[in-house]
DNA sequence: GCAATAACTTGACACTGTCAAGATAGCTCC
DNA sequence: GGAGCTATCTTGACAGTGTCAAGTTATTGC
């Protein structure tokens, strides 16, 4: 008569986007350490186990999220890209102020993927997620490589720079909101770290 | 009769430094999310809860593991500057290397202390290393800055460049031992992107 | 030697990830 | 339209975790 289980939710599948979307919303209440299967699936109005059924365990949500991250990741650039003309240091900005735009609206979600915290590399979703936007990159850079330098130099180079920057600009901004870096600065400062490499004649 | 407590330690207050040490080993061998206090307590062979006592709580702990990296971190680049010349750029390029040597002797607490994990920043002994390491970027970088721009500028540059570089180093190394970039291949891209910028008419 | 305090230990509780087993909703097939 | 089948969950259990309160003992100060 009574029935032992208590089925809140539809079996529909919906479950699996939702437990997604409840895992990003922890991540911006709570941080990278607030993230629990528990709670996910209690935020979704599902019982404590039933992450395990899509998501096997908690690196399998993480990795989940870290797609939906680098998916967003993409739109960013690719946004900033259609905007840009044809020159090739243009389209480099470009994704630069798309890597800005994501850290600024999903701060969470750029915090999570780039903490080097580690993910399910094996994951088909996540790796062509992240294998894309990391192809963004390599394509936007590939004009401006120097012949006969190793592509991989000049990709970390521009990654390792606009990532920093982003870190800075995030931090900055939550203590003084109206301040702000732009890339013309950065560009100026980095003809003068080559004027000094020139001055010591080392290049 | 028989006690009820069985101590195996001697209580003379060495056990702090002890679970400091079981906490960065566990970090080499399990990684960040390997690190627990129960297991650096059993570690140093102390009871379970006896880390709260010095600690208070995992982040205590965490943050006392976090100062002792960013005292490495200063040694190493102190080292490093006082084998180099006078020059402003040698200076500069002596505290990249020291992040390299750093990076490279305790990628543990490279990894731990980079990673955007937050620590109690209240801690005097995790601020003033912190802080200390910060401060020799920032002596090292103030005779490079140009007139009239905001030391940060520079100071963030330079560090996302290296930090991002020193990743890249140690991901590379482990799949390919013998290869390595070298800084001055860094400085040569540098002004490879700035005629770029010149070329633009954009700086 | 005695009291005070520092340096722990013990025990408990709530919470977590993970697994095994059960239940049921919705589909397919006859 | 009923019988099964399977995907999609729920329940229950267990070991491990952080953290607190209370007890115990070694060491220190007098």
């Amino acid at each position: 008569m009574t029935s032992t289980t208590s089925p809140r939710r539809k079996r529909d599948g919906s479950l699996r986007n939702d437990l997604i979307d409840a895992g990003v919303a922890l991540l911006r209440e709570r941080g990278a350490d607030g993230l629990s299967l528990r709670e996910c699936a209690s935020k979704a109005g599902a019982s404590h186990a039933a992450p395990g059924y899509h998501f096997k365990n908690l690196m399998g949500l993480s990795t989940a999220i870290a797609a939906r991250g680098y998916r967003l990741f993409c739109e960013a650039m690719t946004q900033r890209l259609s905007e840009a003309g044809e020159d090739s240091f243009s389209r480099l900005e470009a994704i630069c102020h798309g890597y800005l735009d994501y850290a600024s609206a999903y701060p969470e979600l750029f915090l999570f993927i780039f903490s080097g915290q580690k993910f399910n590399e094996g994951d088909e979703e996540f790796d062509t997620a992240a294998r894309k936007a990391y192809g963004i990159l390599r394509e936007t850079c590939a004009p401006l490589v120097p012949a006969g330098s190793d592509p991989a130099d000049l990709e970390i180079l521009v990654w390792s720079l606009v990532h920093g920057y982003a870190h800075l600009t995030m931090t900055r901004k939550k203590e003084n909101p109206e301040l702000g870096l732009t890339w013309p600065e950065l560009g100026s400062l980095m003809k003068h770290l080559e004027r000094a490499l020139q001055s010591r004649g080392s290049v």
